[in-house]
DNA sequence: GCTGGTTAGGAAACCGCTTTACTAAAGCGC
DNA sequence: GCGCTTTAGTAAAGCGGTTTCCTAACCAGC
């Protein structure tokens, strides 16, 4: 492969002009700079990234870290921010952690180790504090949708908690008074949040927040599954069931369909995220839609006023949106059969 | 931050042998190599991995080209992919090309940038003979699903013919005599291949294949619903699909909803992929199941092999899986409402 | 005490590019 | 034709490693 100093070779010049041709970074008289084009073309010259990179410093990747890949909200993300990064001349190194702190961990070396100029992080497990630590020590990193508390990096959020008061107000205008709530693990800001808007809709209403209607744990639809079953084994179970992600209500939808229930004849549902799959449910799921791909492209922008030294906002709120869909009813009349 | 020279400083040796002593190779005695390790530790020195590509001309890096990584099919397969990467100690460069030519070959520039050491190339548009030519002047590629015609790199496919047959099969044997198709753009080997098992199953049994019961064009679920439409307006309309991916199969279920049938009661529809949310569907959708997390391993192994001068297999086709759900019935009895 | 083989480790070139500091030559004013 | 400013570049020192020779010191054998 032709290096820089072929270029220069051949087109009768030094290695330094080449390079500050290159990089604009010098007027070159018309003749001197069509004999490099020239030469350039001619010995199918591309710079070495490494070598520059090593060079200068950057590498003009950045990392984006995702709890998993598979799952729609953060493949959504995923897209929009790469092609957010695409657009400004970055390529994007993707992880999926798996919810693996030893690999959240890489994925920060591996900001440390220059492979990457900053770094977009997602997680979804609450932190011990040690992920805290390691980002204390780190540049050019952006938090998005879950927070790491106890860091001071700028931080792009949706409305949790407008959110989650939205879907609860949904319901109880609907006519629910016995409202359950499922929700992810705890510790987590978006958990927290939701949860807390969930109850602040509820209080507002001279509701009860019964704790029997109240499943936190984890994001996964089986937990899910496996709570709105539990709620269904109450002597009075809810007539409507808010899930805090879109997976959850997944799984609620899976416990229902098992219970051989309907909604929401039988049960009302709302969910949190509106993925596209959301409308492909039967009933389609009525939601709370996250702004994903802004989210996905603001997360970018973020990290790239980062790393050019201009100032960011260090906490930016995107609002949520209702989707009305058919999941959401009137409460049922009837007892449900057991 | 602290350089190899730092350390060497620090232990009293010379970098050098750091150097050597990281890679292993040397062997030095127990004090020696006790006092690098010390200072290692105390200057918390990390090797510059820039540096050491530089040196060394390999990147440790392999990169994953899929259409959009929003898809399901691709998610799940770059998930399955990067967890078999990391394992083998590379990270991956994940790129959604969103189908887009310019940025597929911007991809293969990377790896021509030694960006990369090696690539993955998934991609869903016919080639006019850009990529295949691009292709074949680099080393360390890997196509995986689909095919590009006059490119010699290993490849990794499924048994699109066996899986497209038994899918028909399963029609036929349910009693279907009407059959329709909706397969992918023009050109695909998938396509290609899915098409001709439905056409040799359908010709095995004696059945015709109607053209105006066959649908190609492209992997938008839009135009699948717009086929299906189109189907329904015939004089004898099908009475089952056979959509050649799990994404055309939503175009279906969505345009026999609208149309406001019934599956499998008016229509039977078999799908080809088996995504995640083929069980959400309601009914939950019957499908020929592609091992899309061997196909993401396996595509890292024989990359790996590819990178390591070992002997790869060119062409490596994985086996299919029937899925039986309940999108597929009998045949409908009665005229369709129209 | 000399030779030869280990052991332990180092000097220097190199990977390909950037960048700082510097200069030769041309142009210009007087 | 002398000094000053531009113009048009260049040499060399990095960036942080790796790697190819080397060599100094020690020891065994004769």
């Amino acid at each position: 492969m032709a290096t820089i100093h072929d270029v220069a070779q051949d087109a009768g010049v030094s290695p330094t002009t080449v390079s500050r041709y290159l990089n604009n970074r010098i007027e070159l008289p018309a003749t001197t700079s069509a004999r490099i084009d020239a030469a350039i073309r001619k010995l199918d010259y591309r710079p070495n990234l490494l070598a520059k990179r090593l060079s200068t410093g950057k590498s003009e990747a950045v990392g984006l870290v995702t709890p998993e890949i598979r799952e729609p909200f953060f493949a959504e993300l995923a897209s929009a921010f790469e092609d957010e990064a695409d657009r400004h001349g970055y390529t994007v190194f993707m992880s999926s952690t798996r919810s693996d702190r030893e690999r959240e961990i890489a994925c920060l070396e591996r900001l440390h180790d220059r492979h990457v100029d900053g770094l977009l992080i997602m997680t979804n497990t609450p932190d011990d504090g040690t992920l805290a630590r390691l980002i204390g020590t780190r540049k050019n990193v952006v938090l998005v949708d879950e927070d790491i508390p106890g860091v001071n990096v700028p931080r792009l959020f949706v409305e949790n908690t407008e959110g989650a008061y939205a879907a609860t107000r949904l319901l109880i205008e609907a006519g629910h008074r016995d409202i359950a709530y499922i929700g992810g693990p705890h510790g987590l800001l978006t958990v927290g949040e939701r949860h807390a808007g969930f109850v602040g809709a509820m209080t507002k209403a001279g509701l009860p927040v019964r704790p029997e209607y109240v499943a936190l744990g984890s994001f996964a639809p089986d937990l899910a599954r496996a709570a709105t079953l539990r709620f269904l084994e109450l002597d009075a179970p809810p007539t409507a069931i808010f899930a805090s992600s879109d997976y959850l209500a997944i799984g609620a939808v899976t416990g229902l369909r098992d219970a051989g229930l309907s909604i929401p004849g039988d049960m009302s549902l709302i969910g949190f995220d509106d993925m596209p799959f959301g409308a492909l449910l039967t009933p389609p799921l009525t939601a709370i839609r996250q702004p994903v791909e802004a989210l996905g492209r603001q997360g970018f922008q973020v990290l790239f006023a980062l790393l050019n030294g201009e100032p960011t906002p260090m906490l930016t709120r995107l609002p949520v949106e209702l989707i009305h869909r058919q999941s959401v009813g009137a409460p049922r009349t009837t007892k449900l059969k057991k």
